[in-house]
DNA sequence: TAAAGCATGTAAGAGGTTACATGATTGG
DNA sequence: CCAATCATGTAACCTCTTACATGCTTTA
C-alpha cells in the first residue's frame, strides 16, 4: 500500500520523506505516520527499488531506480485482496497515467465486479433483515446506505470504463462493424 | 475493531467463533480471517470480558460478562483515530441500540464534523490541481469522486441526525418555545 | 466416496501505530 | 525569543494476514 504510493510519487520526481508524506495526506490518498514512512523508505532502498540522492541539508531525497520502475509497473497492474483493494484502488487510479489503456480497462472492470459482488451481498443482507421483526432503525439505515454507496460507485465506474474504452479504441482502432468486446 | 464487533454480537446472544465470523461477513461489516478471530476471542477471555460456556460438540460458545458489557459500552462511546473511525463508524451504527439517544447524537455529530473536514480537504485538493496544466483525467475523476462521496455521506448523516434528535426530544421533552440547541 | 462446509486452532510475518529522541529553521 | 514547522529516525507494540494442521459432518 505505502510502497505503491511511494514508488508512484517517486516515479515522476525525486522526493524526500517529509515531502512524500505531505503530498500523500494533502491529496487525501493515505495518511501515514513517519514511523511507517521512514522504515518503508529503508525497505525499498534495501530492495534496490529506490536510491538516495544528494543530501541537501538534512533532506534525504530518493529517486526511483530502473528496477523500482519495473516493480512499480508490476504492482500497479496486480490486484490485491479485497479489503486491501478498497484502499488501493484510489491509488491505482491516481497513477493511471502509468498504465496502458488495455490495462486500465482491465483494472476498472475488475473493480467493477468487486463492487457488483458487494452490492449483491448488501442487497441480500437488506432483504434478509425485515423478517426478524424488531431490527433497529440505524441498522437498516446502514444497510440501505451500503446498497446506495455500491450503486453510486458502480455508476461512477461505468463512466470511467466508457472513457477508458474510448481511449482504447483510439489506440487500437477497428472496423466500425463487427468489432467484438 | 474486531473487539468491538465481537462484544457487540455477544451482547445479544452467546455465539461461537465460526458463527461470529459468518455474521460479520454476511452483514458486510467486517471480513476477518479465523487467524485473527480466534486469537481475539482468547484475548477477550483473558481480559475477563467474555467467558466460554458449555462446549456443544466442537463448538465453543462465548457469552459477554458484566465487565465485558461495561467495556463494550465504553468503547462504543469512545472515538478512535480518524483512519480507524472510517471502518468503526458502521460498527457503532450497527450497535446504536445500545447507546442512549444523547450519545447517539454526539456520535453522529462527531462523525459529521470528520466528514466536513474531509470534504474541505477534498475540495482544496481539487481546486489546487487545475493550475498545473496536464493533470490526467482519472486523477481529476478521483478527486471529484472524493468530493461527491463526502457530500453524499454528510447528507445521509443529516438525516440520521434529524432522526436521532426526534428520539432525543421524545426522551427529554421541553417547552415548545425557547428551547435552545 | 468425494467434495464442500463446519469448526478450532497455531506460527510466521507484514505493515501499520504511538511515543520518544533529536535538532535545525522560520515567523511572529 | 518562543512556537511552529521542518526533518529524520528508533523502539515497543498491536492487529491483521496467510498458510498450515486437524478432523468432523453433510450432501451430491
Amino acid at each position: 500500500m505505502l510502497d505503491l504510493a511511494v514508488l508512484g510519487l517517486l516515479r515522476r520526481h525525486p522526493h524526500h520523506g517529509y515531502e512524500l508524506r505531505r503530498q500523500l495526506t494533502e491529496l487525501g490518498f493515505l495518511r501515514v505516520s513517519f514511523g511507517s514512512l521512514y522504515p518503508a523508505l529503508r525497505r525499498l532502498e534495501k530492495r534496490g527499488l529506490i536510491e538516495a540522492l544528494r543530501q541537501t541539508g538534512r533532506r534525504k531525497a530518493y529517486r526511483l531506480t530502473d528496477r523500482g520502475e519495473r516493480e512499480f509497473a508490476r504492482i500497479l497492474d496486480t490486484d490485491a485482496t479485497e479489503t486491501e483493494e478498497d484502499r488501493r484502488f484510489s491509488m491505482r487510479l491516481a497513477f493511471f497515467e502509468y498504465l496502458e489503456p488495455p490495462a486500465r480497462l482491465r483494472t476498472l472492470k475488475r473493480r467493477r465486479s468487486q463492487l457488483v459482488a458487494r452490492l449483491t451481498d448488501a442487497r441480500k443482507a437488506l432483504r434478509k433483515v425485515p423478517a426478524e421483526a424488531s431490527v433497529d432503525h440505524y441498522t437498516i439505515a446502514l444497510l440501505k446506505h451500503n446498497v446506495g454507496t455500491a450503486e453510486a460507485d458502480i455508476g461512477w465506474l461505468d463512466e470511467l470504463i466508457a472513457h477508458a474504452r474510448s481511449e482504447h479504441d483510439v489506440d487500437t482502432p477497428r472496423m466500425l462493424m463487427g468489432g467484438h468486446r
